[in-house]
DNA sequence: CTCCAGGTTCCGG
DNA sequence: CCGGAACATGGA
């Protein structure tokens, strides 16, 4: 295999590929095979320097999105205590720029599951129903597309362990697939206008909606309030027994953490994540 | 066994 | 607008 070099970004692999955005990278040697759209691709850092299998340049700088300006995002950042200590905690990480059916088809599938279920969840689908990618004589799957999934019947997903999610995910695909909803115009719209364009599907609600804008549509401002996040921002930004209600939390996370206030929203929750002390 | 997980939707105050 | 409940599954 050709390795080439992709120079050396301030970019900490691992913990992009594995905070929760991405849920397919696995092990291999020294580096990581995935799926990027149809093509498969190998990455790993030797010494800062990113290497990625010849051919695949292109599609890796822009899925892992090298041009976003980390340093000057970081520094938009407020400076309270909880953002900077996250902050130090994930330096290097970056939000993916994946495709829009991808980022919006797993978040669907993420609803009340854990991290790692989602992750069995997106194999599974693959295997069974994506298109198979020969690499180095061993074979990975791509994420199935809107028209192989709205082919399927329900009974075929929840078979894969989606539970209630399955009809969601399904009538998702379907309405992407006929071109009812055409992902690609909604790229097109504002943030707003596209979050609810978002939520029109089954499915989709404000969280999923924000996953899958800020992790596929570039929307680096989008910030999805989930478990976690709730939990940080009631127990570290409000006085106990203050009431907050979603609205107050929304508009809280709307003010207060600038123009890439997805980046720090993803920083906030893998922090917590790892080192929340349970009691 | 119980609890909870990167929620959405619907329904009654 | 708010809080509750139903919805599936599996790991801790």
């Amino acid at each position: 295999m050709k390795l080439v070099s992709l120079g050396a970004p301030l970019l900490a692999l691992e913990l992009t590929l594995n905070s929760g955005q991405a849920f397919h990278w696995k092990r291999e040697g020294g580096g990581w095979l995935g799926a990027i759209g149809e093509a498969a691709v190998y990455l790993e850092q030797r010494d800062g320097e990113l290497l990625v299998n010849a051919g695949a340049e292109d599609a890796a700088s822009n899925y892992l999105a090298l041009d976003h300006p980390l340093e000057e995002i970081a520094a938009t950042f407020p400076q309270d205590p909880v953002t900077q200590e996250a902050l130090s905690f994930c330096r290097g990480m970056r939000i993916l720029r994946q495709p829009h059916w991808e980022a919006l088809a797993t978040f669907i599938t993420s609803s009340m599951k854990q991290v790692a279920h989602i992750a069995q969840i997106s194999h599974t689908l693959r295997l069974r129903f994506g298109r198979p990618l020969e690499w180095e004589g061993r074979t990975l799957h791509s994420y199935p597309s809107p028209k192989a999934m709205a082919a399927l019947a329900e009974a075929d997903l929840r078979a894969c362990a989606l539970g209630y999610r399955a009809a969601n995910l399904l009538g998702s695909a379907q309405r992407v697939a006929s071109g009812e909803a055409n992902l690609e115009k909604i790229a097109e719209l504002s943030d707003l206008e596209a979050q609810m364009a978002l939520r029109e599907l089954p499915g989709v609600g404000e969280k999923v909606a924000n996953c899958a804008l800020l992790f596929g549509f570039e929307r680096l401002k989008a910030f999805p309030v989930d478990v976690w996040i709730e939990r940080v921002i009631r127990e570290r930004y409000f006085k106990k027994r203050q009431k907050v209600t979603p609205a107050t939390l929304r508009a809280f996370c709307a003010k207060s953490f600038g123009p890439y206030g997805g980046y720090a929203q993803q920083y906030l929750f893998h922090h917590a994540r790892l080192t929340w002390k349970k009691g």
